[in-house]
DNA sequence: TTCTACCTTGAATGATCATTCTACGATTAG
DNA sequence: CTAATCGTAGAATGATCATTCAAGGTAGAA
């Protein structure tokens, strides 16, 4: 088929690059010229492959979702205990090294993209958001199945708390150097109305 | 003492406009020619009175603590009931035009300005957080000797709890239509453990 | 080897960026 | 009124931006 040279660099180690540096910096501070030195290819290549900054950045967001939040929240329905799996991953994103913390690409993409704004981006971001409270929401529901949890509180309620905690944690992770406030969040949600155990 | 014209534009309107363009779209996504259109003044008057376009931030940061920021939190240590007045102020969040929704720009700041990257943005903006964490930790402090709070949770926890969720839901109001995410995150911190009432 | 196709490199492009400069207009003291 | 002074407006500047173009190189087919 091919009858020239195959591309000499792996798309997926480029998007990884790529992600690394739209999560720290964000979509408008992110240069063309950086992205090429993180990516390790030139203009053409780039464009070639990804279209335009744009595009390469809506591909990003999916790689992140598919590889970062996938394998975070995945835990939710898969372990026993969907409740200790809900905390177990507050602590994950509590235990990351502060000071250098990245927080949440979807929550970077939340800041600088505003509803009335990009409306495609807001959407798209809106969806990822949703599917991570969805996946909440059933958990809760199947601890309050097994009694993990006291109905006191609306399953999605729950979920909705948790998800935004999450975002705030991680945005505020950014900017501090040590972890206090994430693991106090942590305590405070590991104590919620209904969860004996711990 | 002056010979000349005074100023014709009010220092205070082009900080309040700024500050709302800042808010929308974060600091490297604004351009100058957007700041001065909607501050009403020329670039050479601009530059007279502000310096420049991150000095302009800067002054848009503290002016946002002390007008938005404050007149949220100050209910906290002024009103009878302080539990009763931190539900509020995420009420009063929820209640914000879903749509439109800029959220709090704090967070804007934090997701554009890592610690590592930024490390005079992210000190100083990491400084106001903490006064809100603080006041929030005095409100809980308070409510635990009023007896409005059992003795379950630590004040601190708890204050850290609301900052994240407060951030969070602020965050996800950016690109939600619809109030429904915050008005959960509301519901759920009011059924706190040790809130007894409603 | 030789040709062909594709990838890479790096310079060119035009737009837009933040910032500064120049000329004009308005105000007030004398 | 006149002159001095300060604010304003808008053009000029050089840097940097995203994007495209032109040229060379390399791998595989024949």
């Amino acid at each position: 088929m091919s009858r020239g040279p195959n591309k000499q660099f792996d798309e997926q180690e480029a998007l990884q690059a790529a992600m690394l540096l739209f999560w720290e910096k964000g979509f408008a501070a992110t240069s063309l010229a950086e992205l090429q030195a993180r990516m390790g290819l030139g203009a053409k290549s780039l464009y070639d492959t990804f279209g335009n900054k744009r595009q390469l950045f809506l591909r990003v967001i999916s790689h992140y979702t598919e590889t970062v939040t996938r394998k975070l929240f995945d835990s939710l329905a898969t372990r026993r205990s969907p409740l200790k799996a809900a905390n177990n991953i507050m602590q994950t994103v509590a235990r990351l090294d502060a000071g250098q913390h990245r927080g949440c690409l979807l929550g970077v993409v939340m800041a600088q993209a505003q509803r009335s704004d990009d409306e495609e981006l807001a959407v798209y971001v809106e969806a990822q958001l949703r599917v991570i409270e969805d996946a909440l929401t059933a958990a809760f529901e199947r601890a309050l199945q097994l009694g993990e949890l006291a109905p006191v509180l609306d399953a999605r309620d729950m979920a909705r708390l948790y998800t935004a905690a999450f975002q705030g944690a991680n945005l505020i992770a950014r900017v501090r150097k040590d972890d206090g406030l994430s693991q106090g969040v942590s305590r405070a949600l590991a104590a919620l109305p209904g969860a004996a155990h711990r």
